[in-house]
DNA sequence: GTATCTGCAAATCCTTTGCAAGTCA
DNA sequence: TGACTTGCAAAGGATTTGCAGATAC
């Protein structure tokens, strides 16, 4: 897992085919550099074979996130966003004033997490979380 | 502020008029017992009042959001839920398998907060936050 | 060859908006 | 009276679906 190349040679021992679409729908994902969006995913799809689809798009990712190959963030932006599954994990401070999204490690929510399990017996999927508020520029 | 009445003067006070479908949507809002959405608000006041359109519910929930009178939970179903701003806070642990919500009292993450807040600057606004992940009876 | 995938077009769901008519203060 | 609100209808954006044709294996 990690290279585009694991992740179709994965889907093909699980008895899904390999398209060209899934592989350039793959190498968008794991070539950008933070979360991407179906929207853009699409675009750089698109401009390489002008015949996909959108809904394309969208039902590779639904099949990534049951393989747990690929995550959803929500940002608050009223779309979601996708990661490859394996990338480390972090989580976004969102910044309700001006929008900017900072990165937290994902090691500032290990207390909470042993604490949801130890308290409430609840696994959390503590992968790509949001926490909204205002950052310090925003602060008067 | 607890009660319509209150946030009925709130709004008089501040120059908003008092309609007789704001009232219908502060009572369900508040007569609710948990978190209820906009469908949920509609489906009640329509019953009493069957002229009002939905776009009346989502003006005034625009309206009650910006005054900070509700607030606004995405529990990952699609559509956001709303709360009286004043109710306690609390948070929500969703099981992503059975669908439970498990309320989690917001010192849980009073912690988390402070370390936000001294490490990163950032003012976290954890009301009704939601936590994705496996509740006991759905772990295997 | 055939079950799986895709493109296309249309539908769906939640939410927002423009505008003219209605109503609270 | 007059600005604020509403109802209606239509638009909006993101995502999903039905179906017939295309394609991976």
């Amino acid at each position: 897992m990690g290279q585009p190349r694991d992740i179709i040679h994965k889907l093909s021992e699980l008895g899904y085919r390999v398209t060209p679409q899934r592989m350039m729908i793959l190498s968008a994902i794991e070539n950008s550099d933070s979360h991407i969006s179906a929207e853009e995913i699409y675009a750089q799809v698109v401009a390489k074979y002008p015949r996909v689809n959108i809904s394309t798009v969208y039902r590779t990712l639904e099949l990534l996130k049951r393989l747990d190959l690929v995550t959803e963030t929500d940002l608050g932006e009223g779309r979601v966003r996708y990661h490859p599954a394996d990338r480390g994990h972090h989580h976004h401070l969102v910044c309700q004033e001006c929008g900017a999204i900072i990165d937290l490690d994902e090691s500032a929510l290990f207390s909470l997490r042993d604490t949801l399990l130890r308290e409430y017996k609840f696994v959390a999927d503590l992968r790509h979380l949001a926490i909204f508020g205002r950052c310090i520029n925003c602060r008067q």
